[in-house]
DNA sequence: CCTAACTGGGTACGGTGTATGCAGTCGCAA
DNA sequence: TTGCGACTGCATACACCGTACCCAGTTAGG
């Protein structure tokens, strides 16, 4: 890891002297997600990106001073921003900034672990938390409540589009093959009776489709979340901000 | 990756002819164990394990035929086995099984990443899948049910840990720089006066307490939880296989 | 006892991120 | 107009990674 003495977001693109530029942060960030979602992120090494664009590895660092920086960019491209305006309805509001983050999240399978493992600060990533926060404003929530509720929404979705490619991962033949591997270990764990619930879950896992499970999942969160803003609306809001936290 | 005729598990530890191992597949497991611990998991090399061993890089490989073999291992050793009895208060045991989960991926910073982005079958995640299951049974619920209840808990503990951890990862001395390195940029969007809700949520991060972030998280889910169960309680058994996937 | 099957482990290959250095190009000050 | 300093693309090189290949030494079964 190099020297970094700030942000990325923070250093200027151009400069005064020299000659132009031949390419830019976000033409590289733009390859380096192309690589990432047709072959994976480990596809993504600063040489291959290079080779992309026609020119030296090397010449990457002049845009960006380390790889852990490529990947700040490629996040904050690759989540966009899209509007959303408050319904009045939380409960639809917050179906839909769920669909919406499920559907960025599956557009670009290598996006999901890297939101949930780093803290995230760039430009449209905060322009997206600020949208989100909105949809629960206005109605005298306290700031932690409303980041309760934000982060069990966020956080879930993640983790079950994770769960999701985790699963379909081993695509086409490859799962096949994945069967063939796996299923003489299975059946001799089930074989030996201890396991009722995980033969079960086995049979029924044929049939699980990933758009259910998510809305079920959805559902029952939302129930939650509703009872939850209904039970602090039923309080006076001094006492709210006291006493949830 | 090398050819990988069967899965791990189904691999003998000990062969017929030849000299007895010196080393085995859980010695190698608890050391990398010990290194991604202590100094994170990209610090776990087959030539740093053998190293802490006091062998050759390449001994390793007679115990565990690639390194994705390595992170198996060793993800099932660190998920470990407790046993769990149901009380007849679901709630309860949910929230107990939340609870203890959290405390095995914070002992392991590393786990959590693994446990999200893989199909995990080692023997002691699927005894535990299957201690888990039992919580939820016996109360006639579908299969399926039980799974969406089951994947929803653990999935947004594994998912709000990542959160605690990403948050808490810049620790001590290096968390003083990163807010340096952050201050500024911060400063200056919020400047803009556009981000009224991350001003506020900025202020509060100071007091946010992990365990009561998680406990407020848990207990929207567990309200959630508890109303689809009783929803599903006041319908006839054979109309809920029907209607519930 | 011999031989086959195993063992530990050295060497080597192709990959990675990136530090360093160098030649060429441009904007600005004199 | 000239030159200088700040920038550019980029080749080379280094340390490290996972692991294929090889070989000598050890041991149990026929």
């Amino acid at each position: 890891m190099p020297e970094q003495e700030s942000i990325i977001w923070m250093r200027p693109e151009k400069s005064a002297h020299g000659p132009a530029p031949a390419y830019s942060r976000d033409r590289i960030a733009a390859v380096a997600i192309g690589i990432a979602d047709a072959e994976g992120i480990d596809a993504v090494s600063m040489r291959r990106i290079a080779k992309e664009l026609g020119t030296g590895a090397m010449t990457l660092y002049r845009y960006l001073p380390a790889k852990e920086d490529l990947y700040t960019v490629m996040i904050d491209q690759a989540v966009g921003f899209e509007p959303q305006e408050p319904t009045g309805d939380v409960g639809a509001d917050l179906a839909a900034l769920a669909r919406r983050h499920r559907r960025t999240l599956r557009r670009h399978p290598w996006l999901a672990p890297f939101l949930a493992s780093r803290p995230i600060m760039g430009p449209n990533v905060l322009r997206g938390t600020e949208r989100d926060l909105a949809l629960l404003g206005g109605r005298g929530l306290h700031i932690n409540e409303m980041l309760d509720v934000f982060n069990l929404v966020r956080t879930w979705v993640n983790g079950a589009v994770q769960a999701e490619l985790a699963d379909s991962d081993p695509s086409g033949a490859d799962r096949l093959a994945w069967q063939k591997r796996m299923g003489p270990y299975l059946t001799t764990l089930l074989a030996t009776g201890e396991f009722p619930y995980l033969g079960r879950m086995i049979e029924a896992a044929e049939f699980g489709d990933a758009d259910e499970r998510f809305e079920n999942g959805l559902a029952i969160l939302l129930t939650g979340i509703e009872a939850r803003l209904a039970a602090i609306a039923g309080t006076d809001v001094s006492a709210t901000a006291e006493s949830s936290r």
